[in-house]
Formats: C-alpha cells, sequence, structure tokens
DNA sequence: GTGAAAGCGCTAACAT
DNA sequence: ATGTTAGCGCTTTCAC
C-alpha cells in the first residue's frame, strides 16, 4: 500500500489540504477545534506521515544536519562525541547524517559536495583528537569545528582545554604534597600531532612555578603514546637518583600511565603509597580498571558534540563567528594519589 | 548568492533542461558529445549542484539509509560497525542516517517515524551487542538487524558466529596440549542478556568432546565482565587442588582475560609458561596492550556492518528473507598461548 | 474559518 | 538529437 498524502487526509476530513497542513503543523491560527479534531483522526486512520522530502522541497530547510569527521572508527572517544550531536539534534528536530572520511581528502570533498546536495541545514567538521586542521572547500559558512581548529580561522570551533586539563592534573598532586612531579609526554611532536601535548605541558609548568616548585628537564619526558612507552618512561625515571626520582607522574594518557603502573608494579613499588600517577583521557577500558584505580582527567567529548550541534543548530548564541571555545576538562578523582612517601622508596632497581 | 537551479545551466548552456538532466545523470541516451560538454561547462560555470530533495521527491528514491543503534557511546566496538556500513553505503551513493536511541523505546520509534517521514531506502536495526531483540514498529519490511535478531523473525539479520568462535578459542589449548581448560563466563544469564555466553560454551563444550576431554564444570566459573571479576574468577580456578587445576583458561572477554593476568602475576605465574591464557572481543586497548599480547578472538564488527549495509541496498543478493547469517570470528593469534606446563606449577597460595 | 492555486527543483513521458 | 510539460507532496499567499 502506497504512502498517504496529504490529499488523502483532506479526502477524508472532507476539508482542504491547507487546512491539514495547518493542523499538522500546529499552526495557532484559524480552524475550529472540531475541525482540528476531524483532521487528526482522518490522519491517523489513513496512517498519514508528512513526507520531509515534499517539505524540504518547498521551504528549503531539510531539517538535517551533517557530520563529517576523519575517524569514528579507531578511537574509543568517538561514540561520545557523536552521542552528545545527536542528542542536541534529536531535542531540536533534526536529523544528523554521518559520514566518515577515514581521513581521505578525496572522500572528504565528495561527501561534502553530498551534503551540499542534500541540502543540509547545517555541517560538524569533527576530528578524533584535538588539533588544527586545513578547513575543506565547500563547507557551509556556519559550520561548526568539533575538537579541532582550522589553521585560518572564519569558523567557530570547541575543543578541550587541555591547558588547563593539564594543570588540574598537576594540582592534584601538588595539593598531596609532592614537589617531584614527573611529565610523561608524547613523542609525536610534528606539526600535525596533538597540540594538546604543549598545552598540556604548559598547564604543568604554571602548576609548578605557581607553586615555587623549579622544573626540572630530566623529569620532562616523551615517550610512545602506548603502555609500552609509559613503561619505559617510567623505568627511566624511576632510575633517577634518589634525590632527583619523581614520588609522582602525570602522564599523556592513560594508556601510558597503564605502563607506569606495571613499571611500578615489577619493581615492587605501590601505588599511590610510593608513586602517585594522573593519567588523561579517562578511558574507561583502561582507567576504571586499573588497580588502583587510575586518576584521570576527562575529555569532555559528550559535552563538545552537544555544544558543536547547539551553536550548529543556532540554538545556542555564540556573539563571535570566529572564536574557539574552550570546554573544560574535569579531574576524575579515583585511587592513584596519595601523599608523597616519608622518603623516596627504594625501588629493587632492575638495571643497577 | 542563491543555489543554481538546473533551468540556470540549461540558460547558460542554450538547451532544455531536459537535456541537463540527461547529462547529469550520464543517461547514454541521444546527446551528442558536443552538448554534453557545453552542458558540464555550463553547469560548473554557474556553481550547479543537483539537488537531491527535488530529485527524492520526484523519483521517490532518496538514496538515504537509517542506521537505527542502541548505544553507540558506551562500546568501543559501535565504531569498526559504523564504519562497515557507512563505507558500503558511500561505495553504492548512499548517505546514512545515524540515530542513536540509548536504548529508549520512546526515542526509538521517534527515530523510525522520523526516518520513514524522510522516506530513507533501507533501514538497519543494530544493537551494540549480540542479542536477541524485539522488534519496533514501523521498520521498513527489508529491514537488516545487525548484531542482533528479532525474536519473532521476520527480517534479515547479521551476527557473529559465538559457537564457531567459541570452539576456535578452545581449539588453540587443546592443540597446543593442554587437557585442563577452564571456562570463565559472564555471569549475566538474563533472558535479554549476552546469547554469545551460551553460544561460546557450546563451542567449548564442543571441542573438548571432540578431542575425547571429559567437561569438568568446576571449570565453568562465572563471574562479572570486568578485569575484577576475572581476577576473583582465576583466583578460584587457580586455588584448586593440582590435578584438578587449569593450564589454560579461556575468557568470555579480553577485559576479564586482563583480570587473569593480573591473578596469575600476582601469584608469580608466567603467562604463557604457567598458564595460557585466550580472550575474546579482541579489544586494542586491552589485548594488544597486555605483557604478553593476548591471543584472543575477534569480533568482526566491520564485516558485520558492512554485510548488513550491503543486503539492505540490495548490492548482495541473499536468499532468504528471514534468515541469520552468522559472520566468522577469526582467532588473533598473540602471546599467551603455549604449551602446558610439563607439572602444573605450584603457585604462591595466597588464601593457602 | 476555510479553500484554490502557485511553485519549490527535479525527472520522465511524450512531442517534435 | 532535443524540447515541452506534468507532476512528485508539500507550504503559503491570496481570495472568499
Amino acid at each position: 500500500m502506497a504512502r498517504a498524502r496529504i490529499s488523502d487526509v483532506a479526502a477524508a476530513a472532507g476539508v482542504s489540504v491547507t487546512t491539514v497542513s495547518l493542523v499538522m503543523n500546529d499552526v495557532e491560527a484559524r480552524i475550529s477545534e472540531e475541525t482540528r479534531r476531524r483532521v487528526r483522526d482522518a490522519a491517523r486512520a489513513v496512517g498519514y506521515a508528512p513526507s520531509s522530502v515534499a517539505r524540504g522541497l518547498r521551504t528549503q530547510q531539510t531539517r538535517t544536519v551533517g557530520l563529517i569527521s576523519d575517524q569514528i572508527a579507531t578511537t574509543p572517544f568517538a561514540g561520545r562525541m557523536l552521542a552528545g550531536a545527536q542528542d542536541a539534534a534529536r531535542e531540536n528536530g533534526h536529523l544528523v547524517y554521518l559520514l566518515d572520511t577515514g581521513g581521505d581528502t578525496e572522500i572528504e570533498s565528495e561527501a561534502i559536495r553530498a551534503l551540499s546536495a542534500q541540502q543540509v541545514d547545517a555541517m560538524i567538521y569533527a576530528c578524533m583528537w584535538h588539533r588544527v586542521v586545513d578547513a575543506p572547500q565547500g563547507l557551509l559558512p556556519q559550520t561548526v569545528f568539533l575538537d579541532c581548529r582550522p589553521a585560518a580561522g572564519g569558523f567557530r570551533s570547541v575543543v578541550p582545554d587541555d591547558r588547563a586539563g593539564g594543570a588540574a592534573a598537576v594540582r592534584q598532586l601538588v595539593d598531596a604534597g609532592h614537589r617531584r612531579i614527573a611529565y610523561i609526554d608524547t613523542d609525536d611532536r610534528g606539526v600535525d600531532g596533538p597540540i594538546a601535548s604543549s598545552l598540556r605541558h604548559e598547564g604543568y609548568l604554571e602548576v609548578l612555578a605557581a607553586a615555587g616548585i623549579p622544573a626540572d628537564p630530566a623529569l620532562h619526558v616523551r615517550a610512545e603514546t602506548s603502555a609500552h612507552g609509559g613503561r619505559a618512561a617510567a623505568d627511566v625515571l624511576l632510575d633517577l637518583p634518589d634525590e632527583q626520582r619523581p614520588t609522582a607522574v602525570f602522564c599523556f594518557n592513560d594508556r601510558m600511565a597503564a605502563g607506569v603502573y606495571i613499571a611500578a608494579h615489577r619493581r615492587g613499588l605501590d601505588i599511590p603509597r610510593d608513586l602517585s600517577v594522573v593519567g588523561y583521557d579517562d578511558q574507561q577500558l583502561i582507567a576504571a580498571e586499573q588497580d588502583p584505580p587510575l586518576t584521570t582527567v576527562a575529555l569532555p567529548h559528550y559535552a563538545m558534540g552537544r555544544w558543536a550541534m547547539e551553536v550548529a543548530l543556532g540554538v545556542r548564541a555564540e556573539g563571535d563567528e570566529d572564536a574557539t571555545h574552550l570546554m573544560e576538562c574535569p579531574v576524575i578523582r579515583r585511587d592513584s594519589v596519595g601523599p608523597p612517601p616519608a622518603q623516596v622508596a627504594k625501588p629493587n632497581r632492575r638495571r643497577a
């Protein structure tokens, strides 16, 4: 059986299509209560659902949004960002097209073409980790950048406040009484790389300075962003002479923090009694399942996704056409931070 | 500047709209090469992009697909499934609407209404873990179920072959020479729960039987599906008397396997020398980062997503209107499986 | 308080 | 080989 049209409803209710349209769209004007009821009953009777396609053609508004992203598949974060965007879209009566480009610029421009052919009302350009990108051609002027910033500006964007996040992480440690705090950073320093690295480092230095603690360059080490990298870096740190050895470590991410746990445990060091550690990202599968559970800083993916969608749909007024919104990264307190040991614990040196 | 319409191109090229339409849609008929070129140049000159909305209204085909899912945000798997579906859609010139319901049936039916108002050409109903669901009202008849099966049948579906996956996992262990193989299962036995649990158990029993190994009920234990649960279960197993203690464990998932690692390491047991372990899911963040890396069984999310989309779009002919397709779960061999120890290792009993 | 009719941008049947 | 035109299902202006 074919779809019911508005004219079917009109015929069934014995009114004009105009009247049906007015009733279906809850237009306040004219139309008596009696007629409204008749129309609604008729609509239900014939199983009428308005065609968004026809409406879109007529009104030139589709109530759809295109969300272009680089890599949905490879990051466990993607979901939260999509969920935030999704929820905001639904609450505002919009549907979202998801287009994953896998980082391929060919696919990307094809995606943008397809979206503009669909006449989406808005676009969001999302990255799966905080970085600076070159804005592709063809985006709608009011496109919002999510978890990235366009190199040349010109668009609104929302990114995590990594500087403040780094500061908050280190503040946990300083407040617990630590003075020798290491930062295990990523070794990805590419220009395309995560700008979070330097931002978090700034936060780290800032808090040390505020606490009157001189920054020791030996305590800023780099490694690959994996448990393996974190473990290697921790080994270097824990091999430092007693008076220089850190009592706490702040890690670029939770995976590296997991590596620090391994290195510490292999040396018989207890966390947090002998060593405090703070991660970043709040990856459930890692942070929450460590023993003891890892204190970390969460990336506000859901909030960013929601913000981006609200701004894109114009339901959240953001004055500046060209501003970057910094979203707070909350500290998730678990059990990996404690006071520093009375005197630095002597690890069983593996390499001594 | 307003969007260019087909009539603008026609005017610019000095031809009729029919001609433009024919050229833009690469219809083989009539139209001379010369005219084709003129039209294409004109289209480029005026910046013409056909309106999918108008075309959709006219042809009653939108070249869009709706993908309804229960929980995108909470599982790291979601991405791979979406990526598979996405890629297949793109290759076939379709766009996908993503609708996450968060498991809310209210939102779900609203989502289905919205999709049918959009006149999507196809629908996919996806779950984030393998289970049996009640098909909601309003789905298109040819809807494909992804990672779930409709309780009442009537739709095509694709799910992982968990029975074969369980068998393959245990076969790794049997082939390595193990005879005392435990299965650490989930304790979620709800009717709504993961049917993977019993399926994998069947596979386990099947392989033991084929190898002539009697199944010891004491080696089938249940725990919550977390590292913590896996650790607790492993402790029970490793406390068994020498002659009964397993030399290998198959875990319902990788998180539990991670717990087994912890329990083993705390007892000074080496993996795989003293204990072999196989997980399930191939969660990158867990399996690949264990020390040693965990041998596991992968869930074929990408392949299932792709299969579902191809069937939904009708580009993959699947005879039966009402069949469940089982997708193979490949074994990912890493380093957690070895031969059984010559004699069962004596763990330092923690609770003895 | 209600209806008639134009038109959104396209495709396709029918003319020429 | 190319053009004319109806009509997809809706909203909206205008007339009554």
